[in-house]
DNA sequence: AATCATTGTTCTATATAATGATACAGACCT
DNA sequence: AGGTCTGTATCATTATATAGAACAATGATT
């Protein structure tokens, strides 16, 4: 199986994938957009978000959409195989967009290569451990092992975090600061008191990254949370993910931060080489 | 490269989703469909089981669509977030399906409750141990932890395979054997010379299943594979998904399989005990 | 380098196809 | 039973997606 090109950073417009319902579907950038796809990709969003189903006139509420309209993409999905009527009149998503889903990270490709030493990592520290991705001004992580300590931590598979304040999305920065610097430079939100939100501090620090091969994050994201970060890159060159360590400070000192982040680089170095060898 | 079947227990009308180019999109059952939708959705089937980035004119070219009105799917499709353009004109799936995706996983919810419990059969027998959810006649292998051995199984996660010759399928439909009998009575396909085709030694078999507590599949989907199953009840009853192993019959004899077979049967009811006292 | 063959993108008139109001039919509750 | 919710079907209207052609940007071949 070759090694896909990921996607990077682009000029995608980045569309949150929040639970509010509020989203108005017709104010677009100018250009149009096929409206009968937007509702219907809305639809099925809302299906799949709700851990119960819904009914014909709920949804239509929460979308803002006529009764009759989301019946109708109700029905069209469901023909599409994408929901499932039930009995009692309510419906709900397939299985589907899953399936779908999975053939986007399967094409991916760098799950199953990163996958030992994710779980080496996490033999070795115990701390969670994560695979990110870049996602414009984000990371997603598309794989993660679970912290096997009683404390576990926020973020799951599938989550998101700002690329400017955790170690696997520094790490994808610091990688390729020179194209992201001025877009992420007017956007250095704060979560923390240790976030770093000027771009003069956050040029030092990606340079020492840069030079010391991994990322850290000393809680700018979470509080007590801290979190270390290394790139793997493509044979093209292309930083495609990050791999990391998350964990709560208290379980830190020093040395053992030392030991994590010569550990993560270690695994990033490792993927990085098992993808040159790995067919193109 | 065809996306499995996805079929529920319902009257949902089943649209294959076949690779070839000619599928019409118009010719529904009576009821249309929201052609944009669909032709929407199928672009972006398209794009996430294509391993590399596609042009317009390509995709345009195989899903029998015109290059004008692909390129606006494509741009609709992109402005949502389901796609990304690439600088050299390409197009590809972001992971925002994948994203929606693991929520409809999520809320199914057996995932998390029964991963102990497969981790536990894993350890035990070292086989590849798969979680499955019914769809229609076949089943869809929600999760699955795979096998320690240097053989390796065949089926993914996010695979299929028909309910009437897999451990889990055959689990699932003694269950349900009532409403499904008459449907799966003509569709008996056989695979392997093991294969139960004829439905008189199905309703024996599917009578011993039920009686036993756990269903057997001496090769009769892959030659030489075995696989065990039990069902996971809902409170309310409703046989939501089944547990099982699978393993190559040179690892097995008598013994082992009544080992295993208890296993997988005593998994199955912890978990739907589980399934008991977590909040509906 | 220059031509040629492709591919991606923009534009606009046209007709298709999605839309919302209305009406009807089952639920469910009191 | 009566009333008030639901979900579903119908249909005229018009917005909206569509196809086709023209243009621009490739990049391959000579």
């Amino acid at each position: 199986m070759a090694i896909p090109r990921l996607r990077f950073w682009s000029e995608t417009i980045h569309l949150t994938l929040s639970g509010t319902a509020s989203t108005n579907l017709t104010d677009k950038i100018g250009t149009t957009v096929d409206s009968t796809l937007a509702k219907g990709l809305r639809v099925l969003e809302e299906l799949a978000a709700s851990a119960h189903p819904r009914g014909v006139t709920e949804l239509s509420r929460e979308l803002a959409l006529t009764k009759s309209n989301a019946h109708r993409l109700l029905r069209s999905l469901s023909h599409l195989g994408y929901v499932k009527s039930n009995a009692n009149r309510t419906y709900e998503a397939t299985l589907k967009v899953w399936q779908i889903g999975l053939k986007v990270i399967e094409n991916l490709n760098i799950n199953a290569i990163a996958e030992p030493e994710m779980q080496r990592l996490s033999d070795m520290t115990g701390e969670a451990i994560y695979l990110a991705v870049p996602d414009d001004l984000s990371v997603i992580y598309i794989d993660k092992v679970e912290s096997t300590r009683p404390i576990r931590s926020f973020t799951p598979k599938g989550g998101s975090a700002p690329i400017h304040c955790v170690g696997t999305g520094k790490a994808l920065l610091s990688a390729n600061y020179g194209q992201l610097r001025n877009r992420i430079k007017e956007r250095l939100v704060g979560y923390t008191d240790q976030t770093i939100t000027e771009i003069s501090k956050l040029d030092k620090d990606m340079a020492a990254t840069a030079k010391r091969g991994y990322a850290l994050d000393k809680g700018e994201y979470r509080e007590n949370i801290y979190s270390f970060g290394a790139t793997i890159y493509l044979p093209t060159g292309e930083a495609i993910a990050a791999i990391g360590v998350s964990a709560p400070n208290i379980n830190l000192n020093k040395e053992r931060i030392v030991t994590i982040c010569q550990a993560v680089q270690s695994a990033a170095t490792r993927v990085t080489q098992l993808l040159q060898t790995s067919n193109g």
